[in-house]
DNA sequence: GCCAACGTTGGC
DNA sequence: GCCAACGTTGGC
């Protein structure tokens, strides 16, 4: 079981739009790390949906529903997809102001490659966030 | 809106 | 294969 982190422009793609369609299929991933981190990923495996640029905050928890499989927005054979599913919104989000202040996640993918938008999370983070998101 | 970080591209 | 130029992302 692993634990990662997905960013979305809330304007693009929200936590709402995800629920509202009851699933996600995360296309338009052009980015090698991101796109590795996708295809280690697991059915089943609990992923924080996290929005960037407005908002900056961990809103919800998705998990894995289907494993990676190519990206039909594309012909380039290089990419793929997976598939999430909402499990529960968060009662409090976890804005990345606290992340950054808490020491014990000075660790997080998050904080220290921002730009990447599929990271990993340690358990040890993982339940960190879940903690501050109840 | 600015700019730092960083990935990608292309000339050599 | 190096590296400068360029584009994109995302925090502030």
């Amino acid at each position: 079981m692993n634990y990662w982190l997905v960013k979305s422009e809330p304007f693009k793609y929200s936590w709402d739009d995800f629920v509202k369609e009851g699933k996600s299929v995360w296309d338009g991933v052009r980015n090698y790390q991101a796109r590795n981190n996708m295809m280690a990923m697991k059915k089943g495996d609990w992923v924080f949906f996290y929005h960037s640029n407005e908002g900056m905050e961990v809103v919800g928890l998705a998990e894995v529903q289907k494993e990676h499989f190519p990206d039909p927005t594309t012909e380039d054979p290089r990419w793929v997809v997976v598939e999430l599913i909402p499990i529960k919104k968060f009662a409090k989000t976890v804005t990345l102001k606290t992340m950054k202040a808490d020491d014990r996640l000075s660790g997080l993918a998050l904080i220290k490659q921002s730009r990447l938008s599929v990271t990993p999370v340690a358990k040890a983070e993982f339940d960190i966030i879940l903690s501050l998101a109840e």
